[in-house]
DNA sequence: CTAGTTGCAAAGCATTTGCCTGTGG
DNA sequence: CCACAGGCAAATGCTTTGCAACTAG
C-alpha cells in the first residue's frame, strides 16, 4: 500500500496550497522548504502517484512540459493564462463555449483546451 | 546565403503540399521519399531556417512536441484539431472570440490558442 | 520485521551541436 | 574554388529507472 511520508506531505501540501498549476522545478523548491534534501526523482514519482489518485490533475500547456494542479481546481471545467512575463500559469474561470462550428464536417468533438496569454496583475503593475 | 539544396527542397515541398501541421518524424518520413539518406538533425535544421525565414511556422498543442505548417495556412487567424485516433492534427477555421471576459482583474491578454480534441471523418468513417 | 520509499547516479529519448566530408553557385 | 550544408555521432536537458540504504506501519 501506498505510505505517508515526509517528502510526500511536503509534496502534497504545496499542491494544495498553491492555487494554481506548479511545474515539477516549483514544486521542488516549494517542497524543499520542508524537505531540504528532496530529490527531483521523488517529486516526478510523487506526481505520477497522485495522478493515479486522483489527487492531482496534469495540465498541459502549448509547447511546455506539464504542470500539476489540485484535485479541488479541476472539479470544474476552466482554462489556464499564462503570464508572458513570469511565465507562471494560472486557472481563469468561463468559457466561450459552442465550439462545435468550428468542426470540418464529419469530424466530432470530445474535449477542448484554451490557452490565454499575456501579462497578468503583478507584471503589469511591475512594469508600470 | 541559404542554399537551395535536394534535401531542403524535398523538406519544402513535404510542408507546403500536406495541408496540416507536421511533426518533425512525419516531415522526415515524407521527405525520405525523396532524399533516402536524409537525416533527422537536417530536418531540425531546415526547419528553424524556414521558420525564421517565415515560411514555416510552429504550431505548439498541448502536450506534445511541435509541429510545423506552411506559412499560407498561417496567414489567417485558426486553430487546431487534433484526432484522438490517429493523430493527425488538423486546422480548423472560426474562433469563438471575446475570451477578456475570462481574464482575472488586472490581467491583460496577448493571445490566446485553442485545441479541440475529438474523432476526424476518416477515423469516425473506419469505426463504423 | 520487511515491503514500500528515497536519494543518487546512470539510462532514456527527442532535439541540438560539433566535426569533417561533400557540393551548390 | 570554398563557404555553406549534410550526415553521423556525441552532447544536451528533462524525465525515468536501477539499486542499495532507509523507514513507516
Amino acid at each position: 500500500m501506498s505510505r505517508t511520508t515526509p517528502q510526500r506531505q511536503a509534496i502534497r501540501d504545496a499542491l494544495a496550497g498553491a492555487g494554481r498549476p506548479l511545474s515539477p522545478n516549483e514544486l521542488l523548491d516549494l517542497a524543499q522548504d520542508e524537505i531540504p534534501k528532496l530529490g527531483m526523482a521523488t517529486v516526478y514519482r510523487t506526481l505520477s502517484l497522485l495522478v493515479e489518485e486522483g489527487e492531482a490533475v496534469a495540465v498541459e500547456l502549448p509547447g511546455e512540459p506539464p504542470r500539476y494542479e489540485h484535485r479541488s481546481a479541476a472539479e470544474h471545467h476552466h482554462h489556464h493564462f499564462r503570464c508572458d512575463s513570469c511565465e507562471r500559469v494560472f486557472d481563469v474561470e468561463g468559457c466561450p463555449g459552442n465550439m462545435k462550428g468550428m468542426l470540418p464536417k464529419g469530424f466530432s468533438l470530445r474535449a477542448h483546451h484554451i490557452t490565454l496569454f499575456g501579462t497578468c496583475d503583478e507584471c503589469a503593475k511591475k512594469a508600470g
